[in-house]
DNA sequence: GTCCTTGCAAAACATTTGCAGTTCC
DNA sequence: GGAACTGCAAATGTTTTGCAAGGAC
């Protein structure tokens, strides 16, 4: 499944699956006493619906196309509160900035290939490969409550550019 | 293979290994111009002799034992050096800070198991898994140039700490 | 004598926090 | 009404950069 950078969440997701992080969000916050709030709604409502992998800029470009005046502060304390509940995952690719993606059954299986020139990220599962790793878990007696397994590397478009412009693949001489 | 926070990485990594990276970085020092000082020997010096997994502040304690004026920016400008030119390889483990470990053969096949509650760092090695990421990028037509592949959650010891101690596993509730 | 390197301090960067005012329940 | 929330600005923590002085070749 390959995720072009504005392509829209919504349609991947079974609708199941977001009914019940919907429902978790609602039971953590109760439980801890915490507010629904206009700015709150927005923010979680533009993270469910928007593109996999988007960093806190980006959602904050989004949200305050609906309101101008909400803050940095605001998304990162949100967001935070997403990934404290479990609804979302925070993940970082090497560039510095952190990224969010629903944290779904089906996120919790797939993993990332990640291309160094033109940033397209894309989603992989590998059945067998997570089976290895519980066996490795297994023999070092280790309890794994998450993942991260992300290759890095060109993606066939951009090897043909790299091909049709010349490019050096090992540019040591800059 | 259970790497100790202190234990030192010389005995590990082949001899031959060692010198082909001291060459690999002699090239690479002479094609770019750049100049053997006594800063960037003390500091190449500690990291080829120290402990996998060393952060910049690790180094520069250690470095700081033989020559006391050395600063940070030295220390990550000669990191920066090693890892451009493959003698390196920058590592991020969720704590925010970065590490460095040598860049030999072995090393670009091993991965890590983290503990999130004692901060033990544990590789692991397994081709078949490699097999597998190969066969995945081959897929995609991807070319990869390096992986990430790291499993979070509790080591044996912990496992069993916790239980000793009646940690709960779930904090939900503070 | 070049021009690369260093150490310092300042800057840059993403992220967090303190606070006064506002909103939710 | 009181606690939680917001937006701002300031603080934080790590890494990078500008610069004048020093050192390698």
């Amino acid at each position: 499944m390959v995720v072009a950078p504005n392509e829209e969440r919504g349609a991947h997701v079974d609708p199941a699956a977001l009914e019940a992080l919907r429902t978790r969000l609602q039971t953590y916050m109760v439980k801890k006493g915490l507010r629904s709030t206009a700015q709150r709604r927005l923010i979680i409502d533009t993270f469910f619906e928007g593109a996999p992998h988007m960093t806190i800029e980006d959602l904050l470009q989004k949200v305050r196309n609906h309101d101008r005046g909400i803050g940095y502060a605001t998304v990162y304390r949100t967001l935070k509160l997403l990934a404290e509940c479990g609804v979302a995952s925070e993940r970082r690719f090497g560039d510095g900035l952190s990224r969010y993606e629903l944290a779904d059954e089906a996120s919790a299986h797939h993993d990332h290939l990640i291309c160094l020139r033109c940033g397209k990220i894309i989603e992989f599962e590998e059945p067998r490969i997570e089976q290895l790793q519980d066996e490795i878990a297994e023999k070092y007696g280790f309890l794994i409550t998450s993942h991260k397994h992300e290759m890095y590397g060109h993606c066939a478009d951009c090897q043909r550019a790299r091909k049709e412009s010349g490019e050096d693949l090992d540019e040591l001489d800059e």
